[in-house]
DNA sequence: CCAATCTAGTTGATATTGTCAACCATATTC
DNA sequence: GAATATGGTTGACAATATCAACTAGATTGG
């Protein structure tokens, strides 16, 4: 073959990104993953959010989004309340416990993107987050 | 919280790009997964590969690393010979199947990544995969 | 109004990837 | 030559992902 191939950097980025989160969590005591830091985002953003929200929000499996829920509601992070609007499907509420380690979450995470983003402009943070979307569509389009 | 919070863009990227490969893979009726590619690409990049050298290449253990290579050889997709200059090593060579797969493997990925690109100037990969890197060595200074 | 179809969520099973510790054999260092 | 470090392995377990099949409920169309 033509010329030898490096990894991609991005997919270097995400791997090293996501192992700095999970040490992160470790060293300050919280008993929670990256997906479920996902998830309970997912949750605080949404006014009125399901599991099918969540799994497609994320961009996830349900069967997936199911296990991290009940992984959530034994953590006492989140719970569940009937949907008024659909007898099959639970509303997925913050609790307290969980608003509180969100905001110890986000401040872990935040610490991490800047020392990241050391050097680095807000004009090419744009471009770099623009471009990642951009091929993100670009690999949806079937 | 002040503002909520969205996924990271090269999360989601990360995500998808290596959903997509593990699909085309099984597509093409090709057993093998992301992890024995990235590793399969660290063997044929260097002239002598040793486990140590694939850990270190793609920031893994080296008990993952382990088991991989030996899954690699279950599928006579690389073999080991003895390391001249170190016995307790054994140097990782492709087979001749090995090589076939990954030039296999190689026409897959970069048709992804060739509709991954699409519509971007070579100056914005580019740029895309430098501010990739910085962000690497960033979170690598302790 | 009811059958057919679709959807929300669950469960089971399995696959892929990752991490930590402990170990043995070998290499290096002092 | 003892102490320390390293290459690789094994065990155990954790985190993430995928697919199929299922039940209960919602929607659709005749």
């Amino acid at each position: 073959m033509s010329e030898l191939k490096m990894p991609n950097p991005f997919m270097v980025l995400a791997h090293k990104f996501k192992s700095m989160v999970l040490r992160a969590l470790r060293d300050q005591g919280i008993d929670i993953v990256p997906m479920h830091i996902k998830s309970l985002f997912c949750v605080n953003r949404l006014e009125s959010c399901t599991a099918v929200d969540i799994a497609e929000g994320l961009d996830r499996d349900k069967a997936q989004i199911t296990r991290l829920i009940k992984e959530l509601i034994d953590k006492e992070l989140v719970r569940k309340e009937p949907n008024p609007n659909d007898k099959r499907s639970q509303l997925i509420v913050l609790t307290e416990h969980g608003r509180a380690t969100l905001n110890k979450v986000l401040s872990i995470e935040e610490s991490i993107i800047e020392k990241m983003h050391q050097g680095m402009s807000q004009e090419q943070l744009d471009q770099f987050d623009q471009l990642s979307r951009q091929m993100v569509e670009n690999l949806q389009k079937s």
